[in-house]
DNA sequence: CCGTATCCTGGTCGATACTG
DNA sequence: CAGTATCGACCAGGATACGG
């Protein structure tokens, strides 16, 4: 059984930990929600990610409904990304965890020198 | 880099995310919120769950401090597994996960039939 | 009854090179 | 600039057998 199979089988929460339960998904929507962002300031803003990886993982977010493409077929292209208003709706329960997270940590353990992002 | 030094890497979000966002620890989280259950009810209502991958997940999930772990050292052995208070207080945020999906849910595709477990 | 020990599979993530 | 194409590594998850 397949990852999506199960998470699909214990909706709608698993499809919604889907959503968001990868690697990266919840650090591009923490980088993206201020505004819209081309390709490559994503990229450079998750600096650790390769490129093919970014893009498949917005590819899921858009099949998803949390992030918004828009390719405008100049030369050179140009693609920015945006937020829907599911990705938006999620904010504060991404929030919530990173309350949660911190309220029950274990004091003794410092813990925020290399973060990537932060809501 | 694994997963799992990354997910440090973005903390806390990523802590929180790293400790609930495995295939089986929702489920297992929404299985134990009533009432302490032993290791072999456990198993028996998550049936499509390994004995070896559920015994690794609850000590991943004890180490995260989600879990209490009580072994009664009795003949034939007894080990019973209840929430903890951080445990407890991941209940409403996954409550509001559900809720966030099923907002956003495409109406015209069924999806609760074969659910395991529902919060 | 409640687990380990062992081995295995397939899917995710990544490095690198190439393209419109 | 914003991606594909290809190949490979690694690990989470699972089947099965055995142990205290």
């Amino acid at each position: 059984m397949k990852k999506n199979e199960l998470m699909a089988y214990s909706c709608p929460l698993g499809k919604a930990m889907a959503a968001l339960g990868s690697k990266w998904k919840p650090i591009i929507v923490l980088v993206i929600k201020d505004r819209k962002l081309r390709f490559g300031e994503l990229a450079a803003r998750i600096n650790v990610i390769s490129r093919k990886v970014l893009t498949d993982q917005l590819r899921e977010m858009e099949t998803d409904g949390l992030v918004i493409r828009e390719e405008f077929k100049e030369i050179p292209p140009r693609v920015e990304y945006s937020l829907t208003e599911k990705g938006l709706a999620l904010l504060p329960i991404m929030f919530q965890l990173e309350e949660w997270e911190a309220k029950y940590q274990d004091k003794d353990k410092k813990f925020d020198k290399d973060c990537i992002a932060t809501a």
